[in-house]
DNA sequence: TTGTAGGCGTTATCAG
DNA sequence: CTGATAACGCCTACAA
């Protein structure tokens, strides 16, 4: 067993309300008797056993997290953003890993709220009206991030990037570069954040120049690298006027297609650049080095902590449902001018 | 406030003790109440306080992991590894992360005390005796991954990969490849497991083909790209006969030192094979694609885990000090027969 | 088989 | 400023 209030006070001489106090800080406590009391804990080196106090409190100073999966990188700098404010602010962070299915979702919705953690950060895919009930329905504070709630999208705070925007400008950048037969390596269709609103993106960016395009040009992916091999193939094989660029939603996929290109003896990027999304750190390692859009994952995990926080703590001032963080075109070698 | 074990009882009409006897499947109950009281709960969507319930039992279902950088695959997917295990057993992750710093680790350690997590795992760089202090004083159990304790090996439980022998195997492909000049790009010399036992390896399997090498083949980076660059960079300029392939101890170093050749127009693998180490996924998506030693870091952790899990659960089976999980040699492009 | 009551380690509310 | 003492929500002897 461990030591406990009660043997900090009789030690030095005190009540257990005092001890606590000086614990605390919550309240005076004369000098000389925190002194005494500050030396026993030292001594005996006492920690206050935080189960109990949070039995009390109401509060455990632990915030859950739910990703799909955290040996994902983008998922791995939202951690860390993450947990570099929690530490610092004396918070533990609870992993939670759901590989996407819904039903783990809401189990781990639940099992957190088991562990009285003080708010969760949830990173979906499809974030339903289903998965919003859920949510709703524990008790504590939540908020979603990387992606926006399909279910209406001023039901739950959330703290993303802007998915349309991006998209649009990095294709409006190669439209700027002389491209007009852009092809385009989507998510999967019932993604709505980073499947669904990138598509709109890629559209809105097309229209806005008047450019057409065969639907021959839209391939869908799951963000794998086989997927972006695939869809580029797909790509490829039933387009005689090939694109002169394509964007991929994200770099994983943007390397399939360089991987399949390259198989089918198409340089990048002369013959076709290449265009990818995130700018995950390896992006720059390959050749020929990603030209990307970047996300910070990591400010964006950061963001939505200091949101959480904010809500914990019931701050006033009034909080933005939607917060974007922003992105950024990164030029390297996979996009060229035509 | 949410529902007690007492609210059921009430609207049950047994008593607190019957309640909990259900939940726990502790002791007999009839089938009667049990189903009432299975009924109210379901009705009330009641879930046991487990700060109250753990401040009695004295455990909490939570397992801690001390890693450096969440962000790292090697750590995601050890993590990952870790984490299919507890939420099978329904127990949750509380990630910390320490930078590789001591003295974090050090506070770290006493952070997952004050949760009263029921075990830890960590992953150091460096487990000297200080921190082996540190964890014995804690009171749960504790197990190394990833890498043994400097400190002795027979100290702390750890589950790990053979480093010396895995290297040793890489070199002694390469040797069986007929390579003879063979350069080594290590980690850092202060770091025991990935620094010293790889470095060990390599040597060991030079001198068992009475191979001898100048000391400018050996050179010592930190894991990360740009430090692979730097040493294949001073490898080709300080040495007049280049080596015909080199042992990079990881792959992030090997693409590093990959890129840097590129860039000085020398060839992979036609004039210089390449050797990784890790075998992260991007590994493949490389060209040329990456040779490389194959180290499971997901059944890292699960072993690692379980390991943990038999000494929580005081399981009298002898749980030998030291376990390795299986490497493997990775044939792929980057290494070619001369 | 069921119920009563004490206690786990803190904090918070009162008096003093 | 300090000290009893009642919660917090649950488990577990002990009794019935």
């Amino acid at each position: 067993m461990s030591v406990t209030i009660e043997d900090i006070a009789k030690e030095a001489q005190v009540s257990v309300a005092t001890v606590s106090r000086v614990i605390n800080n919550s309240k005076a406590v004369s000098p000389e008797l925190k002194k005494r009391v500050n030396d026993v804990i030292q001594k005996r080196n006492f920690k206050p056993n935080s189960l109990a106090r949070g039995l009390i409190t109401n509060q455990t100073n632990i915030i859950g997290i739910i990703v799909p999966d955290i040996s994902n990188p983008v998922f791995g700098a939202l951690t860390r953003g993450i947990n570099s404010f929690c530490q610092q602010k004396g918070y533990t962070l609870m992993v939670c890993e759901s590989g996407g299915q819904q039903e783990k979702e809401v189990e781990l919705l639940g099992v957190l709220a088991d562990k009285k953690v003080d708010g969760v950060l949830f990173a979906g895919v499809d974030v339903n009206s289903a998965l919003v009930g859920e949510m709703k329905r524990q008790g504590y504070p939540i908020v979603l991030v990387t992606q926006e709630a399909s279910e209406g999208e001023d039901i739950i705070h959330t703290v993303t990037h802007d998915n349309v925007k991006a998209v649009y400008d990095a294709v409006s950048f190669l439209i700027e570069n002389g491209h007009q037969k852009i092809a385009f390596i989507g998510g999967p269709e019932n993604d709505y954040s980073s499947g669904q609103k990138r598509l709109k993106g890629y559209r809105l960016a097309l229209k806005e120049h008047n450019i057409e395009v065969p639907v021959s040009y839209i391939e869908h992916g799951n963000f794998s690298f086989d997927s972006g091999y695939d869809c580029m193939r797909k790509i490829y094989e039933e387009n005689s006027a090939l694109p002169t660029a394509v964007m991929a939603c994200n770099d994983v996929m943007a390397i399939g297609a360089i991987r399949f290109l390259k198989t089918a003896k198409v340089s990048v990027p002369a013959d076709i650049s290449i265009m990818g999304f995130d700018d995950l750190e390896f992006g720059k390692y390959f050749s020929p080095e990603l030209t990307t859009v970047r996300i910070s994952y990591f400010d964006e995990g950061l963001k939505a902590i200091k949101t959480l926080f904010k809500l914990i703590h019931h701050n006033q001032q009034a909080i933005p449902k939607t917060q974007f963080v922003p992105h950024k075109i990164i030029r390297r070698i996979s996009v060229r001018k035509i």
